[in-house]
DNA sequence: CCGCGTCGGTTCGCTAACGAACATACGGCA
DNA sequence: TGCCGTATGTTCGTTAGCGAACCGACGCGG
């Protein structure tokens, strides 16, 4: 599986010049993400920055009453951790592993390094930096505004363009987490699509079958956040 | 008033070491901004930053329905226009003045150059987005599972802190927009409080009575903005 | 191949918030 | 002083989503 999925799978890593790419070859370390794993606890300093490859890792806020909410999403396209290099060390938040797969990984002190190092490799960050702040204004925005059922919508196509293939590997309970809603209100928005025809949902195993349609039935959500990261990152 | 707020008021550069805030003062253009302008336009790019000293600034999504939600609030704490450092010159925001008053602003080039110039200007502006980010994903999640009532003391209370007294002037209409809610929605819970002693309103001119009442009532969304900036930017 | 745990589906009563309509009331301006 | 525009207050029917409870059914491990 490793080597099936270097680390120029994930897009930051394949975006740097040759020569810092080559220094950080050296120093990336492979590790394979389970169903559910803790990358990092709120408040909690960060060991490594992740950049994941065939791995998704949902940000995730944890209420006091235990009601969660997911922040951002975090796929190939990406890395968890940027308030190593943004100076803040820790963030309130919680990084969970949405759908199981492989990051390459960084020591936290060696990010920093290479952010100070140099120029590209900070300017990369940063702008991938602002596409997730999109991100979590769209969540707020999303959250505020829209229904379970765009809501879901929306979800399942950011999870998509995150794997390869058109299935994922997600219980209803645990999207209802994602999305801060009931589980009955995802089993009743996924019914919907699946009478439609637009997926087949099995103990877990969703098969998506038409993503246009999903697309005709989200909100403007995605398609923001989908062209901003397109914009910063081409 | 310029004499009577120095940009000093402004918090980020009030932190700046003296050699950087030496070369800022003489080129920092002092602007009143006036309730309701917009400083910036979804998509455009951004001519200055701005650093607020008694201005409020709300960063604002506009649906294509009309509709509206905040996803942030910039204040002498902060400045508005930070996608001009971190690279991607606009964002899908819009920035709107929520309270009249006094601001600083420096050309994007400026900011720019500065920003690469100064490891300390740069450490200072990321630190502060990483709070700007603590704020929008706060934003979602208390848009996903507050009331209305505890929404709108955490508006107040986040207003209140970038304001000196305790007064605002601010029609109901207008706080509706920014929560994105009904404006009936917003009249209700104000009686609320107001019968609860902790302010008065009276045609746009709001008057908090009992802070301590309304962080009572908030959820805890408010005091992870607060502790969370208080941390990166002490 | 059986049993139990997990996952998905269904129902019911309840509440927060919505949309629309209308009433009142302040206060600046003619 | 009187008028009018703007701001706030009130009501009513409707709806999305909640909380709780329950059922059925799939499938893994013993």
């Amino acid at each position: 599986m490793p080597a099936l999925c270097p680390a120029t799978h994930n897009r930051l890593i394949a975006a740097l010049p040759d020569v810092d790419r080559q220094r950080w070859l050296a120093q990336l370390e492979a590790v394979t993400l389970e169903l559910g794993q803790v990358i990092y606890e709120s408040g909690r300093p960060l060991s490594h920055v992740y950049f994941p490859t065939t791995a998704i890792v949902s940000l995730l806020y944890v209420m006091e009453s235990g009601a969660s909410a997911e922040i951002a999403v975090v796929g190939f396209e990406g890395v968890v951790g940027i308030s190593l290099f943004m100076g803040g060390e820790t963030t309130p938040s919680r990084g969970v592993v949405q759908s199981a797969g492989l990051a390459y990984r960084l020591p936290s002190s060696t990010i920093k390094d290479e952010f100070s190092r140099s120029l590209d490799v900070m300017h990369l960050l940063l702008r991938y930096t602002q596409s997730l702040i999109t991100q979590m204004a769209q969540t707020a925005v999303c959250n505020r505004h829209h229904t379970v059922d765009q809501q879901l919508c929306r979800w399942l196509l950011l999870s998509l363009d995150r794997l390869e293939g058109n299935q994922l590997v997600m219980t209803q309970e645990l999207i209802a987490n994602m999305l801060g809603v009931r589980r009955e209100g995802v089993t009743e928005a996924a019914l919907k699509l699946s009478r439609a025809g637009l997926l087949s949902y099995a103990r877990g195993h969703i098969k998506v079958l038409d993503r246009a349609g999903l697309e005709a039935r989200t909100c403007e959500c995605y398609a923001v956040v989908k062209r901003e990261s397109d914009r910063l990152l081409p």
